[in-house]
DNA sequence: TGAGCTTTTGGAAACGTTTCCAATAAGTAT
DNA sequence: ATACTTATTGGAAACGTTTCCAAAAGCTCA
């Protein structure tokens, strides 16, 4: 049916042999011969099968992503960075989207086996030990970004960090009563972002000497809507917070929104914050903890090349920081009745 | 190496055909030797490699999606609608993701050829006629979306009339001088949103008895900063418009972003309205045209996959039509000096 | 028991490359 | 010219499946 490299030999009268050599541009073809190739390969506009190639050669030119909800704005923030680098790379970039927990899974235990793919990127996700040794033993390159584990190599922002700025920022403009808005733990419960922002939060609160009252934190999904009905909640107890923190930009939208229901002028009457520096947050003027997120997305993409090229490194880790960005949500604490 | 057929053939004490019709299910295998066969899979932990199966079988349970910028918000929105469909089956996403009409027509030359995916997606480009009966003659699905071809299934959105909309929403609210700031076309100069758009506002003006007047139509990057720069110079005009259309919400974000540098209220001095409805337009209130872009993913996909049960089927057109959403950036023409 | 079915099974061939090695052609120095 | 050395070439083997056909095994019925 399709051209084969045996169609192209034939016409151009030399072995197959030859052929492979001009289309790999191996050395040693004479000049002459592989001018008679290439005119074959024109006549009969043949493209080698990257199937049958990729059977021999053990690769196949794809780059993997795992990501979950690949649509949210985070993540397209991350690979707008994983585009730059791809799109230097004549390579092809496989999305795979995460939804739930059990296709993570599935992805996990299935990737490494059969390599699909050259090099797999995964993005906020962390995989227990025993998946990602076995990544490792299986030889499949193989970074981690927004995600840690001792057996892969890790590029992590430093969340702690990042919610401490965050609680710290309003602390210090006299906010004593503080709600967070966090998100939910997707995946390893250790390691997780939501955790992390948890902790920081404890961290600015023990710094100032402030008790942490569990009523005024709420656990939502990662969006708007959980934003909005854990501010609502939130604005609604008898001794209401004056700044809540969201956990991410998109939740901090939806604490504007309940603001808004409630008729509470931003910053006035509350301060909210929230978190990543997504570009709606730009827009909205929303004061927040900007994540290098395409950053993110390039250097572990960087590391991934340079993994495939050279897959016997040690796991390596590298750490980016957050930093604060004051917009118009975040002022003093009101003056209370 | 790695673990093959073969290898559970031995192990199991039987026959490689027998293997492989365990692994996909085929009938008339007698339930004892199943039960071998499932063992020693289990035992080895083995898995068919993917490449060599498609190898033979010709198909390779992966879906092409070809989009300009996907990290687009438009564009995010019509992949919402792909993943929709996308995560019931059982299929990988590969993104080709188009930075300009060299890498296009790369795509376009080179994916009709060699079959890595079962079926491509095209979303919002437009291949020239040659281009398009190839994909038709080596027989590979394709769906167009947001685009449209003769010799091709499409699916596109009424951009004439949603243009059409947009003006004459402007028109009725007594605005005369009204400014278009439009995108650039990319690829297929016949066929292109840009061009409907322009159209559309030809229409309204036609139908309204409006001169049109060349100066108030600018041609900007589909992006914040081009709608911003075109409303700067459109403002800064001695008779400067008092509404403006802008051919995507982004862009409508950069006129509204000039605006406030003009110190210009919206609507109050400038009305605006943008096109495509994506979520930013609905977080800062600008009325827009709403595209029904998960939708036109997901009946696409839908589309595709039916194209790939069944490949042998007339090319056939889907028509989806758009929506006027006033916000608050519209309002009455403004008493001018 | 054996003839004539149907069900189940084994494995060669095929898919389209790359890789390798042996063979041949072309140089080079004597 | 001859004996080496090096550059070029052809094509068999291998990659790991699926497909197919012939063979074997299991039935059923007389």
């Amino acid at each position: 049916m399709a051209i084969t490299i045996h169609d192209v030999a034939r016409v151009a009268g030399v072995g197959i042999g030859t052929v492979s050599r001009v289309i790999n541009n191996s050395a040693n073809v004479k000049p002459m011969t592989r001018e008679k190739v290439l005119n074959a390969i024109a006549q009969l506009d043949y493209r080698p099968s990257p199937i049958a190639r990729s059977m021999i050669s053990k690769r196949t030119g794809s780059i993997g992503v795992l990501v979950p909800f690949f649509t949210r704005f985070f993540f397209i923030e991350v690979l707008r960075g994983v585009e730059a680098v791809l799109a230097q790379q004549n390579r092809d970039l496989v999305l795979y989207n995460v939804l739930s927990n059990a296709q993570r899974d599935r992805y996990f235990t299935e990737l490494p086996m059969r390599r699909k793919v050259d090099g797999l990127l995964i993005v906020s996700l962390t995989p227990e030990d025993e998946t990602a040794s076995t990544f490792a033993e299986k030889g499949m390159p193989v970074v981690l970004v927004d995600a840690y584990s001792p057996y892969l190599h890790s590029l992590v922002v430093d969340n702690v960090g990042g919610a401490y700025q965050a609680v710290k920022c309003l602390i210090e403009k006299g906010h004593r009563r503080i709600g967070f808005v966090n998100g939910i733990v997707e995946g390893n419960f250790k390691f997780n972002q939501a955790n992390d922002r948890l902790i920081g939060l404890h961290r600015a609160f023990g710094e100032a000497g402030l008790l942490f009252e569990p009523e005024l934190v709420l656990v939502t999904e990662w969006t708007r809507q959980g934003g909005k009905e854990a501010a609502m909640q939130l604005l609604s107890q008898k001794k209401r917070p004056t700044a809540i923190f969201a956990a991410s930009d998109m939740q901090a939208v939806g604490v504007l929104e309940a603001a808004k229901a409630f008729n509470f002028a931003v910053p006035d009457d509350l301060s909210v914050i929230g978190y990543d520096g997504i570009e709606i947050s730009e827009l909205l003027e929303i004061s927040t903890i900007q994540q290098p997120m395409q950053q993110m997305g390039q250097l572990g993409m960087h590391k991934l090349m340079e993994l495939i090229e050279n897959p016997q490194q040690p796991p390596e880790l590298i750490r980016l920081s957050t930093k604060l960005i004051e917009r118009r949500t975040t002022g003093p604490v009101p003056i209370m009745a």
